[in-house]
DNA sequence: CATGTTGGTGTGTATATGCACTTTATTACC
DNA sequence: GGTAATAAAGTGCATATACACACCAACATG
């Protein structure tokens, strides 16, 4: 049985274990995949790209769930190292984003060997428990920021 | 019901996914606390010393869960501010960390406050619910950083 | 047509994160 | 006591995060 924890104890504050859970898991899959040159950060935009071509800054920031300015500099590595397009740049403008060829062939690449390192996280808890952790966060999460 | 997930899906990546959850949790306490000029990785480092003072840098690193080398650049603006006195310091030196008697004040006007956005928080859930995802990411985390 | 409003973008500044590496003090061993 | 090994702390670099702000294009309104 778990131990009772006391909520209102700051041992215990969600943000701040969220913030840890959050670079434990990082550490993980970085230690697994770092050969592919890809970081925790990159990966999803690569995966977001591929399922929705031509998305804007804005639409993409919202999709991943982050800030609009963090995307804007997360996509400096990726477009130096030719992964990624921007088409019309510039202020004002709207940007087009797109997966370039290598970026396609780098994310294809990627995701058999980050499957296998899902894998062994989803082992840990099981599929089931996984399911819902992701679902209750992702409700808890939505219902603060609105 | 929940709708099953496939997390065999990029979309549903745990590292993603909880960095995700982890800046959504940190933007919710940020816009509720922030007028105690206190960042969400500074307040755990203050409650932390208060209940071990005189940690070293690599022990309170360890207990908070974060990179040593993080901890020390985190530390400048606690210092900078007056919150936390370093002695000892150096290379090859133990540094000896404690709260000011500012620091002390500074987190005893935080925590009520914290407390209240806390409870926000536990309330989405429920804490039996809370309690189970927090042992639960707590057993998975660690299962697989050793 | 001038102007004002709005939506989409990029920048300045400050903090956060962690790996590889360096520096220094202490301890171990002879 | 001198030197090697170890432990503790700090730095260089690159990336991540987000607020406040500036910028620019297109469109609305008079």
């Amino acid at each position: 049985m778990a131990k009772k924890r006391e909520m209102a104890s700051m041992e215990n504050c969600v943000c701040f274990n969220m913030r840890r859970f959050s670079r434990a898991f990082a550490h993980f899959f970085v230690s697994e995949l770092q050969h592919h040159g890809l970081l925790p950060t990159q990966t999803p935009i690569l995966a977001a790209l591929a399922a929705k071509p031509d998305a804007n800054m804005a639409e993409l920031s919202d999709w991943l769930g982050m800030d609009r300015t963090t995307l804007v500099r997360n996509l400096h590595p990726l477009e130096r190292d030719g992964l990624v397009k921007a088409s019309g740049k510039g202020r004002g403008n709207r940007v087009s984003l797109k997966l370039t060829t290598k970026g396609q062939s780098t994310l294809g690449e990627f995701v058999p060997d980050w499957q296998k390192t899902q894998r062994k996280v989803v082992e840990t808890l099981g599929e089931a428990r996984w399911n819902e952790i992701l679902d209750d966060l992702e409700r808890a999460a939505s219902s603060l920021n609105k």
